[in-house]
DNA sequence: GAGTCGTGAGAAACCGTTTTATCAAGCGTG
DNA sequence: CACGCTTGATAAAACGGTTTCTCACGACTC
């Protein structure tokens, strides 16, 4: 099969009988023309199936069409929802997205930052596996628009986070709906902002006499958190949310070895909603998700009227968070509002 | 900070006082001229910060230094180690990859091939989340080359894939090596070729009464083959060979529970080294990598060479796996050559 | 019937680079 | 000293589109 000769407006023209100037408006819906030759040749390119060079396209406009995806996180759990909201909102623009992972390697980031501005991308999105650190390169100052999303970026740019806070709080309003009075929290290192900021929420709900314990994101330290807990009978809680699913899984596991019910006894729950983690856990957790899909989709949609000029208001925008309840806090019959939803998503 | 306007090749020739033909023949190190000319416009050009517009350039040269990457696995553990490999092959190369999520849909598919066609793509790598399944979309007889990596392809592709077989061999006689006689295997559907390639394998190596026994790829199916096996005395194996980490952390755990210690009672093995499930077993799963992110780099150097026009040999290239050793097994006295190399990656 | 105006369409310039064709100068040669 | 050859450098033509500017033509006005 011979190679098609990719076909240009030029042949379009000929074809419709127009000059390359009026086939360029009419398929454009630009300029002023007949609206019988613009017709004409809006199918006559339809029939050759015509595809403008989007290279060409691109010297003249002033877009390219194209973004670039700036990650540290070679692509783990948060990173991956992110991208596919971003894909999502911008497909439908005709966007198409650079994926550059760069292992906080400095020189690996410029390098990658550097070909993106080479390839003209309208904009770069900046993006990580830490709500609190940043990428290990420096975006000011560029000629194209930033956003950063679950990474941090300088002061006045436009950022986008998860309300970390309010998914906290929703979770611990949750056991205290279902009756639980004990509560305690099982949560990562304290030198992350989102484990300050969990805790501050739990603390507030649950009041400040609420046990939390800080450890590595681990299913060890949910082991061990348990272990902690049942050494004695005064420190025993009736329901622990934990910083997230891996912890809570360990949590889980350990209190089923121990003898003790879940949910019958304790009610737990978990953050992130990992599906792989999550789901496997028996039973299966009641957790905090963050709604990164969805961040990624607004990532898109800010990062698109920033290519297009239009005004966006720097600073940071926290979105929030959503409970989905599976089976690790007992029975559904005080489920929040957006319940269904969040198990259709599941 | 004003924008700072991009200079051009333009701007270059002129401050050194050559013009612009000279000057993109000295950078590019074509064409003849003095030395000392070539010198004094490659000092202009980097004192100047001067980067060619890569749109301009792709419009003249036949290449864009882009590629597609289509997956269909949006984006799971299969697709992200193989992407980290070909951006890892390319990016030396000056060459960016454009990530396309298609969730199945022929539709989706078909825009964002069309999409990357109109961008001149040097050639498209083809990814799933599964090595006996196409992608809802025909990539034969396009303009541009293409690579399968982890996907099928036609019988007249450049494919990749890893060797399931040769995988299954390598852990079945690890076993064997530990002393290990009454081995099993616990895997996952039959319909899937990767299940029944390393079942063959698993069987000639462990000899044919070796028992097999398929079920869905999940934690709970490795907790119901052990309530199988131990239903009976007669079935009780000491070796345990699972289709993938998660169905072995299910036989760990419910070995666990029985009481029967992992691995002084039981070996067991997993497949996949999918780090987050078979680090966090306990013990830590000894499990057959896959070398994911190997066969990606790989596919970047196939399809760069495609994309520079030299003959590359079609059909189906096996890579090998490599076994992982951590405590599933028990002592690593007998580890394969490749363990250090293997823990190293851990 | 001459002047004005709106309208449809095309010629040409442009985007930033590469590449081809051309050309002037220097240099040995017969 | 005229001739051909090599060499360094440039002008100009691509590449495939968009956009600005110009123009011819018919209708409308007075």
């Amino acid at each position: 099969m011979a190679k098609a000769e990719r076909i240009r407006i030029y042949d379009v023209a000929r074809v419709a009988g127009v000059s390359v100037a009026t086939a360029s408006k009419a398929l454009n819906d630009t300029g002023r023309m007949t609206d019988a030759t613009r017709q004409r040749v809006k199918q006559t390119a339809a029939a050759l199936g015509f595809r403008p060079n989007a290279m060409a396209r691109a010297l003249t406009q002033q877009r390219s069409f194209t973004i670039g995806l700036l990650t540290n996180d070679t692509y783990g759990r948060f990173t991956l929802p992110v991208m596919a909201g971003i894909n999502e909102a911008l497909v439908d623009h005709g966007v198409s997205v650079f994926l550059c992972g760069i292992e906080d390697d400095a020189a690996l980031a410029a390098l990658h930052v550097d070909a993106m501005l080479d390839k003209q991308v309208d904009g770069i999105i900046a993006t990580g596996k830490r709500i609190d650190r940043r990428l290990p390169v420096d975006l000011s100052g560029l000629q194209v628009p930033v956003v950063y999303a679950f990474t941090e970026g300088p002061d006045d740019a436009v950022t986008l986070v998860s309300d970390d806070e309010q998914g906290a709080r929703q979770a611990t309003e949750w056991l205290l709906g279902r009756g639980r009075r004990r509560l305690a929290h099982v949560t990562g290192p304290q030198s992350f902002a989102s484990v300050t900021a969990r805790a501050r929420a739990f603390s507030a709900v649950a009041g400040a006499d609420a046990a939390i314990v800080y450890g590595p994101w681990s299913e060890a330290w949910g082991h061990e958190a348990v272990a902690q807990f049942w050494s004695s009978d005064a420190t025993r809680p009736d329901a622990i949310f934990c910083g997230n699913d891996q912890i809570a899984r360990g949590v889980v596991d350990a209190l089923r070895e121990r003898g003790v019910a879940v949910p019958e006894d304790v009610s737990v729950v978990g953050f992130d909603n990992w599906e792989i983690v999550a789901a496997a856990t028996r039973p299966p957790l009641t957790t905090v998700d963050m709604n990164l899909k969805e961040l990624g989709r607004e990532a898109g949609r800010l990062i698109l009227e920033l290519a297009e000029g239009k005004p966006v208001e720097p600073g940071v925008r926290k979105l929030p968070c959503k409970l989905v309840v599976r089976q690790s806090c007992g029975g559904d019959a005080l489920a929040p509002r957006n319940k269904g939803e969040a198990l259709q998503e599941v």
